[in-house]
DNA sequence: AATCTTTTCGGAAACGTTTCCCGAATCCAA
DNA sequence: TTGGATTCGGGAAACGTTTCCGAAAAGATT
């Protein structure tokens, strides 16, 4: 209907007032009646009235929005981030702009770049790796940056604050596994690990790793679980417990070894790891640890918008999260176990 | 290190020429000699210049960028459709700014102000219900908007491209079904089926229903699937095929199936919607129709860029999305059964 | 060489806000 | 009442661009 588009100007006419008292009746700042106040709004209702955001940030310097640089949607692990920090920032007031990097490295270069033009009042971002040149772009931007951290060892003075994630949960699951009473523990992954400290926690943890106990299959998916077990089935000295490196392995096991017969967890324990919902869909279901996507997400947002609110500049947070281990049913002590077999 | 903003205005004196023909090179409009654009470019480049999109969306009405508006970002359906809306307007040049409703009306009114607050040129969204007041709003305004409808039937006149699932999800799996010769079918659902089409095909492609094969469980997950399979297996007359409302319940349908020692598809076939990439993990795969999410979510934003480009208004498309059946193992032509049993 | 086109460029006016600064109105106390 | 202190409201400048319009420069045509 309204084809034109009416500004404040049009408000302060219909109410009969100044375009500044209009303004101030926009964001109630003080100097302002409570009378004419409502008259404003009520012209603004009336006229269906809506600032224009631009001219807005223009004037204030600054948008309400943070960018979140993510490098691929559909890893399990990046929604549950990007809806934590959708929370978290809604919760402030800041909207969300997402870009996506595709895992591109260059596309994470040039987020930065966007992040000027846009003029965002921040950025989060989940960096794959850390080139120089990221580093370098991050510390020369004046934009202020959260970067959540699930890859490798990054860079001491990046110029941002920095959660990551801290690489305990292997050591979680294999201290686990042996206070149950298994002695026999064996190790499903993949091979280039993204994580490699995952498999690095099975070696520590033991005396000596029996490498026939290692089964390291082509990627992270449940068939990878059945070929692991039925890899372990095969062996004259079946493990007594198995550390999966994700869940899809995990879940992967649990399922065939029902089919083989092997009873999970009285023959043989199983856990995961990530903590994927699907873990409590089985059955029965598995122990997983957890790796705090969303605390991690939350904390990286919060950093942020403080840093913002408060102009902070230096002083860089660097915390650590540490995961945590959700027993289910699939690995309970072996005790237990002679009670009921 | 480079506190002050810098602005077109410092690069036209380092260029030395003038603002105009720096706007100029930058939009590389026409109207400038090679020689002095690339000068003006090379100022660019050493000051590190990034014009500000604030001013420039409030220069020239639009920000390049669209809206989405989604009601739970946990859906399963959700996140393909903003990868898919996400790439095609990536590819357009256009930026996507998510805008979460929760699911709540409220917040869904809220959106379509919210766009006109940013300037958006656009909006997508995903509403779950058409109450009159959101009918009314989408009509009243003026900004470009696709609807992508997976719930109820709309109201025919709203002023938007909408592209619909054609809700023929349900007459496919039963057709199929009676083409591999099964007879008795039966079907596990949950109640207030966000589609009840899937339902309705269900009593319609049947001469008449035998309730005691239809099971409604409390929602769309795994254990209602369990649920379910215990139920028929309970019968005296075992049903011959189940046509499961959704893949969570269809998955949990085999899990169990095998479990109890029931064969699929040999003594019963399932089948289920929505095509989720885990059906394809189970053993046996299971069939399942595709809604096409990722094709309905590109036309959705195909039309909309379309609509915003040519500054289209009026004659709003309505296309609908057929489904696909695909066909794995868990559903299989009794002839070909009988061969191996 | 002189005029006429055409191309290239700069000044300045918008775009729709916020906010500074100052004048007007209101309030309070004596 | 009157004056001074205080609150309220308006005009105008600024934010950083794009673009219109006219001027200058360059090229083309005789």
């Amino acid at each position: 209907m309204n084809k034109k588009k009416i500004t404040i100007e049009d408000v302060a006419a219909a109410a009969g007032v100044g375009i500044a008292t209009v303004s101030r009746a926009i964001n109630n700042t003080e100097g302002i009646s409570a009378k004419t106040k409502a008259k404003v709004l009520q012209a603004i209702e009336e006229l269906g009235f809506v600032p224009n955001t631009s001219a807005q940030s223009l004037k204030v310097r600054h948008t309400n929005q943070i960018a979140l640089a993510v490098p691929d949607i559909r890893n399990a692990f990046i929604p549950e981030v990007a809806w934590a920090v959708e929370q978290a920032a809604k919760h402030s007031g800041y909207r969300v702009v997402q870009i996506n990097t595709l895992g591109n490295a260059r596309a994470e270069l040039e987020t930065i770049r966007d992040v000027k033009k846009l003029h965002v009042d921040g950025l989060i971002m989940l960096p794959l790796a850390y080139p120089k040149t990221l580093v370098d772009l991050i510390n020369k931007s004046n934009v202020p940056i959260s970067v959540i951290n699930y890859g490798k060892k990054l860079d001491p003075d990046v110029k941002a604050d920095i959660v990551s994630l801290s690489f305990q949960e292997g050591r979680l699951v294999m201290e686990h596994l042996i206070n149950i009473g298994r002695t026999k523990i064996a190790y499903a992954g993949a091979p280039k690990d993204i994580i490699e400290e995952r498999f690095f926690a099975y070696e520590q943890s033991l005396r000596q790793v029996d490498t026939s106990r290692v089964f390291i299959g082509d990627d992270f998916t449940i068939q990878t679980g059945w070929q692991a077990a039925d890899y372990f089935y095969s062996l004259k000295d079946m493990p007594d417990a198995v550390y999966a490196s994700n869940d899809m392995i995990a879940i992967g096991l649990v399922n065939r070894f029902k089919e083989l017969g092997v009873r999970v967890p009285e023959d043989i324990a199983v856990v995961g790891i990530d903590n994927n919902p699907w873990t409590t869909l089985t059955s029965p279901q598995i122990s997983s640890v957890s790796i705090m996507g969303n605390e991690v997400a939350r904390l990286a947002t919060e950093l942020l918008l403080q840093r913002i609110r408060d102009q902070r500049v230096g002083a860089y947070e660097r915390v650590q999260f540490d995961p945590r281990l959700i027993v289910r049913e699939s690995s309970v002590a072996r005790t237990h176990n002679a009670t009921y077999s």
